[in-house]
DNA sequence: AGATATAATGGTTGCGCTACCATGAATAGC
DNA sequence: GCTATTCATGGTAGCGCAACCATTATATCT
């Protein structure tokens, strides 16, 4: 029987890196004492420190984050998923996420469901695949197979937006059917009776739905008429918003209130009623969803409901490092609430 | 000499993972071929595709994506980094890019500057440590070390938002000067003569400064009075740009125009105007920088510089997944120039 | 002084995967 | 019918780092 001649295998150099051996020998220590350096220098004398610190500095050494990532099987990557990133309410989470992670030194790896569920699970899938440290998703509705390999995971998962009791982990968000009923019931105290709601994509927009549920809740109480939705298929945009307050006012004349299902599309109505003289709220008000500024400064100025987007992410993000941390320990379910913005537009 | 009775290293099992080994023993095949059923199944025979793709079901396989970018020494990862979250125009492009990115299988991994070049710095080391297919980052200005970073490193590298000569790889993005100068043409072509200009860190928001700048030799050019700009240190949002507005106009009563850094700005101020009873453009004009679609709604309607920002981020993803997949080569620069959109409010 | 505790450093292994080459099977060419 | 060429699959090594324990050197105690 003859020797292997072949040793097969990685031949082929690859182009140079500074890695923490080369550093090591510079330095006259060991690779590990490098590592111990960087990662917890507090472990590590001072006199080595600096050797050390100055053989990074010469040799423009860069960790390899993945080579750590796998030794260590976790990265200080978090994966954000949310739906949407053409919704300014996603984007300011996202801001209160990162805010808090870039303080921890945690990285922020976005993915864009596009509100469909299948696309979340594959994503999910890949986002896992970068052993991270927890993962932050946008709602409660996920497939099966999405729950089921959250649940199986063993890091902290933390689902946002819309707060609810079947969390698979830990969860921060507020109640949008409260919220639809909350604007429900301001309205019929200011006496309005003929009230309609705009939103767009509901069926994917499941929180908006909501929002009309709570609505059709209220309404139901006073023995109300209850509309459905005057409802499109793009995305929402003021444009959009102004469009369709004109189509609806077309087709329902008797209309004397719209709950709008974002800010966008309502602040778009009061600027559309505005140029085409329609007097709001006297001749019908609005309403919207948010509490984006913009509402503030447009005249009349918008009557919605606030939702704290940024301190959803915010404490989202909290919650992951503390339990990455080892404090806090639990799942935990947190409700921010909502507050009513009663402007001159009801 | 004795035997070392003591073998160091790992001997605490890992929580148990389903690894590409699993699959190819329950698969009866070798892990190298699971790897190509999965990576390039085009590469392997359709019954080994089925058999393995049975197993990786039955088993819920996850790919372990750090321990493939370790032995690639590549991950299909694209950071991008930002100097601002809360700014829409950054929001905009990172949508641009996500979509371009998310076909082709890459991961957005998101880096906020807060406008500090040491913190790019570091966020740029940092991210470089993930092996990255390629960066995208805001602006052409940027501390010499990560200059020297990114220009050593061996893949593309694509500066957005300004365009100008010296980038370090690749570059998109719109001269800001002369969006300024052009602005400012149409100002005076309008009949103003007492113009200024309204923004916010200057020194940091560079490219204002330079849409400034461009004003500037507009109005040089017709011996009209250069004005040093009113500037803030909050971050913008139409409620600062209202505030700013009535002390500049409280400050120097003479002024007849105002270009302002950004349409947030712009658009508070037509708001305020139209809350405070000041006429525009009568009394006094109003320009903006963007083109955002709420200034189209605003009355009156705003004149803007329109700026193809989403456009930006998908012309910056796209040329790097062609570099990163070998088809073009070179490096190139694309200005993508900006439109003049005249509104009512000049 | 001797024993013990504490702190600082090092050696070895393996994380899970893909690059590389080798090999065998199937097909084509003459 | 034999060799040349593709095609499909496998074997081995190593990517760069951190976990684990061992081994010192140093401080603290009795």
């Amino acid at each position: 029987m003859s020797e292997t001649i072949n040793r097969p295998g990685r031949r082929i150099a690859r182009p140079a890196t500074v890695t923490l051996k080369h550093v090591a020998e510079r330095a006259g220590v060991s690779p590990i004492t490098v590592s111990r350096v960087i990662n917890t220098p507090d472990a590590v004398s001072e006199a080595l420190r600096e050797k050390v610190g100055r053989a990074v500095e010469e040799l423009g050494y860069l960790p390899n984050r993945v080579a750590g990532a796998l030794a260590s099987a976790e990265s200080r990557v978090v994966p954000v998923i949310v739906p949407s990133l053409s919704n300014a309410v996603f984007i300011e989470v996202i801001q209160g996420v990162q805010e808090v992670l870039e303080v921890a030194g945690y990285q922020l790896l976005l993915g864009n469901t596009q509100y469909d569920l299948q696309r979340e699970q594959d994503l999910a899938a890949t986002l896992l695949g970068w052993s991270p440290a927890g993962v932050i998703i946008a709602g409660l509705r996920h497939t099966d197979r999405t729950r089921a390999m959250l649940q199986a995971w063993r890091r902290p998962v933390v689902e946002i937006m819309e707060h609810g009791t079947r969390a698979i982990d830990m969860n921060v968000g507020l109640s949008h059917y409260k919220a639809g009923d909350a604007m429900g019931e301001h309205l019929v105290s200011r006496g309005y009776r003929e009230i309609g709601f705009i939103g767009g994509r509901l069926k994917a927009d499941y929180r908006a739905l909501h929002r009309y549920k709570g609505l059709e809740r209220s309404l139901a109480r006073h023995g109300l008429r209850r509309r459905p939705p005057f409802t499109h298929e793009s995305k929402s945009s003021p444009q959009l918003g102004g469009d369709a307050f004109m189509r609806a006012l077309d087709a329902s004349p008797d209309l004397d209130a719209i709950f709008f299902a974002n800010d966008d599309l309502a602040v778009g109505a009061i600027l559309r009623a505005q140029r085409e003289g329609i007097a709001v709220p006297k001749r019908v008000a609005i309403a919207g969803f948010n509490g984006f500024g913009i509402g503030e400064l447009v005249q009349p100025s918008l009557t919605t409901i606030v939702s704290p987007r940024q301190q959803i992410g915010q404490i989202a993000a909290n919650k992951l490092i503390a339990r990455m941390q080892g404090r806090e320990s639990g799942a935990a379910s947190v409700d921010v609430g909502f507050t009513l913005r009663v402007g001159e537009s009801t």
